[in-house]
DNA sequence: GATGAATGAGGCTTCATTCAT
DNA sequence: AATGAATGAAGCCTCATTCAT
């Protein structure tokens, strides 16, 4: 797919950077397409305007970044081993790339209304992996099983975001993997069925 | 304070209703002072550009919402009653105002850096409280001793935030102050000492 | 005629420092009119509007200003005498009032096409002035008597002015006074009889 | 150069036209765009903003003015007939076009003080030009060897403005070309060496 | 497929003037 | 006579999108 269409990618690669330099309201078209070494017009051959690409940009980027999560959590046994490699996949895709973090943290985030619905479509599958985290978690008994799933998936979500947003705002003057067991600790403390 | 300054307020009234019907996009200044009453350049005299409108907004109600959040809070004995008190607050101002949760949940966030930025220094006083509440929570040695009192507070803001967002989105269809009780659980799940 | 008007010098004072201090565009109603120590309503008590405000600075000003400068040539008995003290007193009086200087040399120009032609009837007593010396400095032979006189004050004023603007924007680096005895010998070269 | 850019030349000589026609402060960009054929934010690609459209007419068009004035001079035996010249080209390029002549005596001048500032460096080549040929008359010993330049160029460059000015305002309603031999007579009577 | 010159709608802000007190 | 809060018209500029080449 990425050979089939370079430009298509070298669009979506020169927003992202042009959008973590220069903020979402300073990311105009030309701005996109000089980076990404095509013309203006060109970008409308591959978006139908410029609200789809930055849609592209959260679906493209987004995508492999709720992918690489549930491959992960795939490979372990039970939800609360599950649930520390998503809080580490998690922190560790966005630490490793600190313009994606911009981008997806603070400056998509400026969009309308219906971009925002476009990204929260784009979301529900990395919602959905966190509710079947917490199912399994309650079958195993891992969890208490009077768990609200979406009051949960509401606070590990709304906790991550909230943790990875500080953050960036803060310019990563901490180091952001190393707080991975202690939020960990915390969530699995509000779930758990030990007392 | 609202009879001194009765064009001030009005100003502040009409720009919550406004940004609630219309999204922060679709405020346009003379929007706001046809629904205030007043002329285009009267919102001049009160406030010194568009933006100032948006910050005094979230700084008049945010700051009352805060405040009544601390007076209550302050009647509690003890850090679970202060955050369930907390919870209830915060999610009872918001349903009862529905345009101010429009506001300050969706359409507000679409602002520009500089914007944000202000919010943040209007939000402070809320994330104190939350802090001392955790504080005095592991004093009283209802909430564990090594508690990491930042993340906890991101994973409390955090939740209220996004648990009141996707309320707002999904237009409200569901009662959100009943769904206090277990907020509470859960996040005292979290940090409680008891196991 | 002061005394009579306190107000309406106040205001005229007011106008002429704080066009000086802030240029013709910079000068709005309600800087005047607390320069002046009224209300900005009052301007419009004793003037009919803004540009009645400037016309009036311009008559005051330089009514004075050509009314000094008739005095003095008047006690002088030839045309060559009258017309060094012309360019004496031009030159002393601007060099006296800076503040004059700036406002009728650069400010006032920036004006609209009514303004300036409010100002040209203000200047018509001195271009008379100008042509009355000339008319005389041909009766008594020591000009030319073939000088087109409409020619010649428009050399003799337009010389003068050109000095002055220069002399203001060069924010008066060098002595304008010390010029006069040259200037004399120029125009009175141009215009005398002898050769 | 003019068919290189032909869209650039159309707006400079609409703007001519326009400030002529409705005055300085009548001529909006979108009056300058419709007369040029254009789109407003056409005008946007080929200028910098408003101030740099009027600046650029005034550099283009006495760019063109002082440029045939140098070229006639250049031709001429001796700082008299240079003289001569100078202020027939000088009369004779404003006569033949009315609109120039309005908006570089009358509606430029309204300009603000940077606008100004602009057009007097590109007034300099002219100015020096006036110089060349008073040092020239010096050296000649056709003009007196103790002339003040700075001055006498002030006063060349002011009779002929002031000249120009009131024939604009009169209107044109005399014949501006035929006052050549009296100004010339009246300007190098005031330099001659001959007494 | 690719270009990039041209388009034109849309909104924040200033400030001279008014008029109720 | 004096105030000053309120008015509201008016214009520069940006930038997403198009389309002739």
């Amino acid at each position: 797919m990425k050979n089939n269409k370079p430009k298509y990618n070298q669009i979506i690669e020169a927003a992202v950077k042009v959008i973590a330099a220069n903020g979402y309201h300073g990311s105009q078209v030309s701005k996109i397409a000089k980076a990404a070494g095509v013309a203006d017009g060109t970008i409308y051959l591959y978006f139908k305007n410029k609200e789809d690409v930055l849609v592209s940009v959260f679906e493209e980027k987004m995508g492999q970044f709720i992918e690489k999560i549930a491959e992960s959590t795939s490979k372990k046994q039970n939800a609360e081993e599950k649930l520390r490699t998503l809080i580490e996949m998690h922190f560790s895709q966005l630490s490793a790339d600190y313009d994606l973090a911009i981008v997806t943290q603070l400056e998509l985030r400026q969009s309308n209304y219906a971009l925002r619905l476009q990204i929260n479509k784009v979301l529900k599958p990395y919602l959905k992996e966190i509710d079947s985290i917490v199912k399994e978690g309650m079958e195993e008994k891992l969890f208490r099983s009077d768990l609200n799933v979406r009051l949960v998936r509401q606070m590990i979500f709304g906790t991550l975001d909230e943790i990875v947003t500080n953050w960036v705002m803060k310019e990563q003057k901490y180091d952001l993997i190393s707080q991975v067991p202690e939020v960990h600790a915390l969530l699995t403390g509000a779930l758990s069925s030990a007392r």
